[in-house]
RNA sequence: UGGGGCGUCGCCAAGUGGUAAGGCAGCGGCUUUUGAUGCCGCCAUUCGCAGGUUCGAAUCCUGCCGCCCCAG
């Protein structure tokens, strides 16, 4: 990557990293006088920042929030938060002489996000509790906390870019980008990030390749830099989440039966809503098909899981709900995207996107697999327009 | 118990003398910073059972077992 990448190896009083983290610098070129928190999860992203912030000549204090219990997850490798990492974000802190506060938030992280997890499997939904935990915890609450501290912003190891001065259209507020790097974009669970939000956090990894932010990490010496990549919920140990679910919810979990979406014919049971998604196709279970069988509907009061061929997958518009906007509405093109890696697909906004309105998408072509409870994010281009909680769908036929 | 039909992997189903297609399901892997999808790989030495004919049978013959249909 040239000359960014080698002045960035290159930490102590470099003159780009003011602009790394949009604040006003010194007449050296430094941030000597600023203050940033850094959200750090004991990854090797949240290091780098760390890093970087700590380079900067601001004063630098690393936060990490401890949202779940560890004895469940320590087992868990790549998962972010538990013991392991905690203890990791620990020694980055150590090793670049910057504070550190570890900030117990088990209970809430319980009720805002987990719980509501399972909840929304039991109502037939399938949920994203990382945009959940984005919108609480780390945006609400370690955001208050960094303005409690003084801080100047907050930054986070989120691949995705704040767009400001003149890049910014009209020069209104700060806008949402997509990262540089289309395959590591985390824009799609940031959505729902409030313009308030966005005014205060940094996100200094969104232009750099993940190569790059490992080369960093190794330079600066930190034990993260070949840290495996984090992957699946952080609160489920082994990719289990029915299991999740069922201790927290034992109560709420019953069988049904499978229902075929256009004859209404029984083909089956099943042992419980939760273990389902619209689109999902394997654990149905049901054999002497001529073609594959994908789940197209969860009728969670009666039990059911309707199922049929792809084709009743074909969806042309969804209703979004509890919506966000940042920035204005250009007069461009809008995609959107239904799932987190995924091209943006042209899409037509039919009503109030922002402040909790709903809204109605509608798509230039089918869309398979849309299942309620997902986040529909919409962009012009590079841009992150907002979003919603997709709360129904139209079938394309 | 008169007549007819059927019995091939968990399910559906090709194959009627030359040495077991395919689909579905399942399993494993890859991909993936949500759930999915997708892709790749694996998945009957054996054709209801027992004999026989044949160089050779799931395919022909005999018997038995099981299921289905028709039965004045």
């Amino acid at each position: 990557m040239g000359q960014l990448m080698d002045s960035l190896l290159n930490l102590s009083a470099n003159p780009d990293l003011p602009a790394l983290f949009q604040l006003p610098a010194t007449a050296a070129g430094s941030l000597v006088g600023r203050r940033i928190v850094v959200a750090m999860s004991g990854g090797v992203d949240s290091s780098v920042v760390a890093a970087l912030a700590a380079a900067s000549g601001a004063e630098t204090i690393g936060v990490t929030l401890q949202l779940y219990d560890h004895g469940a997850a320590t087992a868990k490798k790549g998962a972010c938060c538990a013991g392991d990492d905690i203890r990791d974000a620990r020694a980055v802190a150590d090793r670049l002489g910057i504070a550190h506060y570890v900030f117990d938030h088990e209970s809430s992280f319980r009720a805002e996000v987990v719980e509501r997890f399972a909840d929304d499997y039991l109502a037939g939904r399938t949920p994203i509790p990382c945009i959940r935990c984005n919108m609480g915890p780390k945006f609400t609450d370690l955001f208050a906390m960094a303005r409690e501290l003084g801080a100047d912003c907050l930054a986070t190891g989120h691949y995705v870019r704040r767009a400001v001065g003149p890049d910014c259209g009209l020069g209104a507020g700060p806008e949402l980008h997509r990262a540089l790097d289309p395959a590591r974009d985390q824009s799609y669970f940031l959505y729902a990030t409030t313009e308030a939000q966005l005014d205060f956090l940094r996100f200094p990894l969104g232009g750099m390749p993940k190569s790059d932010v490992r080369r960093i990490a190794e330079a600066a010496g930190l034990k993260v830099a070949a840290k495996p990549d984090s992957q699946d919920i952080c609160f489920v140990p082994d990719g289990d989440y029915a299991k999740v679910v069922e201790s927290i919810r034992p109560e709420g979990v019953r069988g049904g039966e499978i229902v075929h979406a256009e004859t209404g014919a029984v083909l089956g049971t099943h042992r419980g809503v939760i273990h389902f998604t619209v689109g999902q196709r394997r654990g149905l279970e049901i054999g002497g098909q001529s073609e594959p069988l994908y789940v197209t509907a969860i009728d969670a009061p009666g039990r059911r899981v309707l199922a049929g061929p792809r084709r009743l997958l074909a969806v042309r518009a969804a209703r979004i709900v509890e919506t966000n906007r940042i920035g204005p509405i250009p007069d461009a093109p809008l995609t959107a995207k239904v799932r987190s890696l995924a091209k943006p697909v042209p899409v037509r906004l039919d009503g109030t996107l922002g402040d909790g309105a709903t809204a109605e998408l509608h798509f230039a072509a089918p869309e398979y697999g849309v299942a309620p409870g997902q986040a529909a994010v919409i962009y012009a281009g590079n841009r992150v327009i907002g979003g919603g909680w997709i709360e129904r769908t139209t079938a394309a036929v």
